[in-house]
RNA sequence: GGACCUUUAGCUCAGUUGGCUAGAGCGUACGAUUCACAUUCGUAAGGUCACUGGUUCGAGCCCAGUAAGGUCCACCA
């Protein structure tokens, strides 16, 4: 007897995972005639710890790859790691900054290394955690994002994008963190709606013309107005026609700057005329563009005012400026009044800096084309998502989708393998010797870019990276992921998989929403309230932890996480501990040899039942997991446990055991379980005494051959059991009375069982003229009475009352139904049919029921 | 400004192509018991499926609209 009172995680898992991952059951099978099924973990960040959303991705991924690997498809879960370059790198500036430090005491190459072993020394933790929550992954295949191979190919992609015309350095105005001094792409922005002050600023005519002598612009950031090299109206605005074409007098300066006519000039917006700042706002860059202007810097990229804005405010920070700016205008005149308004400001997602757009040259991606191959293949349906939703969001994402900025200004990342003439800084060349600042080519020197790439670069090419060494995993089989990395990460993916691969990088997407915290907030480290798997995991188990997160979930929404659904996980766990436990027990004490499974056949009622009932979740729980329905699958395996093997078979089987069956129907339910509690089952599996190998690596069952008769008799048995129950419980003192019956094949053959499982004194046959008592009204079975004496039974008349009521409601719904022409013409004739039995039987339940009150 | 999601039992949520008498966990009430399991067993109460219309023999599910909450996108000076 192995099996101790309760099931305790904590004692197991490591040792059963341990056990998996030495015997090689994480591998794939390779074998020939195997479908293939791939799935790639989104790898976590190297040196960090796993967070809740971890546990649910680990959860819904090691399902699959579990259940895959049992129905005998070659299945590769694939993990990874991130070197998770700007998250890192901010950690380990703030590293820098405890030491007294900073990034430009270093050289790049020095700062890379110094990051390098930072990450190793940190390492580990994730991997140890991804092992704890169950995951099945083939750990040899683990990728580090700045692994060799990763390297090599995103530098192939870098330079095939680059001779396809597809990629190019362009000076453009980027989004700009001051403080991490770095540009991010525009997805990376944060923006979030802030009150501000819209402040209107007369710009004098040089030359006033009809009687005009100044125009007035409206802005939210008057300090930008040192960059200023136009002022731009609607070319329909009726107000300004006259003028455009003259130039005015910027305020402050000694600068003359043109009026220009502009559709970006909407004249319903304050004043109808608009400062033009290219170099510090997006728009105005844009309206550069088609009217050729000057764009003159005057913000750094330190966050301060350069000297193009002058001596009055160099030096100054943003908003230094800002007050001096205002103060004078104001002192001269030119302030025309300010007013309150609530606009979107872009944020640094990391430190909240707000984004200062700045002209930088950079790498980007021509993204158009590659875009739109991605639209044509969401179209066709070649990529199905879960849920659908995702598909039409990210259509609209790449209809409307601008170039990509891809240049990072972190030290830690792939640094970018791009060479700049030393002399001809328009002369760039595609080298990968990126450990040499510079380099010689034909006697010409070139200096090396020191920028690396946005990591969504890398990772956008991750399923092929990660699968390279096995062509049939590739495409893979489906790709789970938090929904808020569809555009950021899937997105990509599917681009850059088209344009490498010429092919989907997958087949079908799976975005789970966000865990949020028990009260439906989203978790954060500053609001505290984030929850620890591995704490959950120490406290209630593993299989606890994955059951609790995926149950009452489904695709995409974000939902709270459930400390009772991990309990309820939990005991469940426990409760099939102790299933094992008890038919372990009857093993031993029934068979000589208890290393040996018996064989059986199906004898009793209870017996063909559950082999039906297990049968039934058998095909619903593969349907189920192949449409991602993990949380339906969930509650059918626990209500298959507990509600019917246990509460009804196992009970059944203390009467009359079948231990060949017992040994068996219990290795369907370990096997079923296992993809999602695949510990608790498998350290079952290792302690049952007759079971063989893992049950990792052992086979999907095979359906029972049952007799629907005795299916269906054992289904009349519930109901009569439940009735005498429920009866029992209702009327004070009844339990002590027998259940006599006459004429009833169900309760003659059952007479032992129904006495053990309604606990009745006795079950006796009688004949029919001895019925006296209570009759129970159950459909198909008229002849059951529990024998009450009067004065009891007359405590049962309002219950009664209350049940027919009731059945005559029934009672009318289906005649009603059947009353309808059409419903009977046009509804199937198998439901009409059905109604129709159902009908009936209310009819007999009725005259049954009323004929008992009257004899009341 | 655009798009998407959510609204079902006291709480947290399920509910596949429309076909039941709408489900689960927790909680609640009542009862049991140490016989595998108190991480237990049994019984029960609790819902006009946000609202209004429509399609249909039939709507929680489909269509149109309304309301509330949430998320994302967008170059609102």
């Amino acid at each position: 007897m192995k099996f101790s009172k309760a099931y305790e995680p904590n004692q197991y898992e490591p040792d059963v995972y341990a056990m998996w991952e030495k015997s090689g059951a994480f591998k794939p099978s390779n074998k020939a005639n195997a479908n293939p099924y791939s799935i790639v973990m989104p790898p976590p960040n190297a040196n960090g710890n796993l967070h809740i959303g971890h546990g649910l991705t680990i959860a819904l991924e090691d399902i699959l790859t579990r259940y895959h690997r049992l129905i005998g498809d070659n299945t590769w879960y694939i993990p990874g790691a991130d070197h998770a370059g700007f998250e890192t790198w901010v950690v380990y500036e703030r590293y820098l900054e405890g030491q007294g430090k900073t990034r430009f005491d270093y050289t790049r190459d020095e700062l890379y290394d110094q990051v390098w072993n930072f990450v190793h020394e940190q390492r580990g933790n994730m991997e140890l955690q991804i092992r704890a929550l169950g995951a099945s992954c083939d750990w040899d295949s683990l990728t580090f994002t700045l692994d060799q191979k990763v390297v090599d190919t995103v530098y192939k992609t870098f330079e095939r994008l680059w001779h396809d015309g597809l990629i190019y350095r362009g000076e453009k105005l980027v989004n700009y963190c001051t403080k991490h001094q770095t540009a991010f792409a525009d997805i990376e922005v944060t923006h979030k709606d802030e009150k501000g002050k819209l402040w209107r600023i007369s710009y004098p005519l040089v030359n006033p013309k009809d009687g005009i002598t100044d125009i007035v612009v409206s802005t939210t950031r008057p300090e930008t107005m040192l960059g200023d090299t136009a002022i731009a109206v609607n070319p329909k605005d009726e107000r300004y026609q006259n003028i455009i074409g003259e130039k005015v007098k910027l305020p402050l300066t000694d600068r003359e700057i043109p009026i220009i006519a502009d559709e970006h000039a909407d004249m319903s917006y304050g004043t109808g005329a608009v400062k033009i700042t290219p170099a510090h706002d997006p728009n105005d860059y844009e309206v550069a563009q088609r009217h050729n202007l000057e764009m003159i810097t005057v913000i750094g990229f330190d966050g301060r005012m350069n000297d193009k804005a002058g001596a009055n405010y160099e030096g100054l920070t943003t908003e230094e400026c800002r007050k001096k700016i205002l103060n004078n205008l104001d002192n001269n005149g030119y302030l025309r009044g300010e007013e309150n308004i609530t606009h979107s400001v872009g944020h640094c997602y990391k430190c909240d800096t707000i984004i200062e757009p700045l002209l930088k040259e950079q790498w980007f991606i021509n993204v158009k084309p590659l875009a739109e191959r991605a639209i044509k293949v969401l179209n066709e349906n070649k990529i199905k998502f879960h849920p659908a939703s995702k598909k039409k969001a990210l259509i609209n994402y790449l209809k409307n989708i601008r170039d990509w900025n891809i240049s990072r200004q972190i030290p830690w990342g792939i640094p970018i393998p791009a060479f700049k003439n030393a002399e001809d800084p328009t002369d760039w060349i595609f080298d990968t010797r990126v450990n040499e600042e510079e380099i010689e080519i034909g006697g010409k020197k070139y200096l090396r870019d020191n920028d690396t790439f946005d990591t969504w670069f890398s990772s956008g090419q991750w399923p092929y990276i990660t699968t390279s060494s096995s062509e049939v995993h590739y495409p893979t089989s489906v790709m789970e992921t938090g929904a808020d990395l569809l555009f950021q990460w899937v997105g990509r993916m599917i681009m850059l998989g088209l344009y490498v691969t010429n092919d989907i990088p997958f087949k079908d997407v799976y975005m789970h929403g966000m865990v949020l915290d028990e009260k439906g907030q989203k978790m954060s480290k500053s609001k505290g309230n984030v929850i620890n798997p591995m704490t959950v995991v120490s406290e209630y188990g593993s299989d606890a932890l994955r059951l609790g997160l995926i149950a009452s979930r489904s695709a995409g929404v974000n939902q709270a996480f459930s400390v009772g659904k991990v309990i309820a996980s939990r005991n469940l766990c426990n409760k099939l501990w102790n299933i094992s436990r008890l038919i372990q027990q009857m093993v031993d004490d029934n068979t000589k040899d208890t290393a040996e499974k018996q064989p059986f056949e199906l004898a009793n009622y209870g017996e063909n039942w559950i082999c039906d009932q297990i049968n039934q979740a058998n095909e619903q729980v593969k349907q189920l997991i192949e449409h991602y329905r993990f949380a339906e699958a969930g509650d059918l395996l626990y209500d298959l446990i507990w509600n019917k093997y246990a509460d009804w078979f196992l009970e059944c089987q203390k009467l009359w055991k079948n231990i060949g069956l017992l040994q068996d129907s219990l290795e369907q339910i370990l096997k079923m379980l296992h993809p999602f509690a695949p510990f608790v089952t498998e350290t079952i599996w290792q302690n049952l005494s007759w079971t063989r190998g893992m049950l990792i690596t052992s086979t999907w069952p095979e359906l029972y051959t049952v007799d629907e008769e005795r299916v269906n008799n054992f289904k009349q048995l519930i109901d009569i059991v439940t009735c005498v129950r429920s009866h029992y419980q209702a009327i004070p003192g009844a339990e002590t009375f027998p259940i006599a019956f006459f004429d009833d094949d169900v309760m003659y053959a059952n007479q032992l069982l129904i006495q053990h499982l309604t606990k009745a004194p006795a079950v006796p046959l009688i004949k029919k003229e001895q019925a006296s008592g209570l009759h129970l009204a159950i459909s198909g079975h008229n002849n059951i009475y529990l024998q009450l004496p009067d004065d009891i039974k007359a405590q049962y008349v309002d219950s009664l009352k209350d049940r027919i009521i009731k059945c005559e409601k029934e009672y009318d719904t289906l005649a009603k139904r059947l009353q309808n022409d059409n419903y009977v013409k046009k509804a199937p004739a198998e439901l009409v049919a059905e109604t129709r039995a159902q009908l009936a039987d209310k009819e007999k339940l009725l005259v049954d029921m009323r004929a008992e009150l009257k004899a009341l």
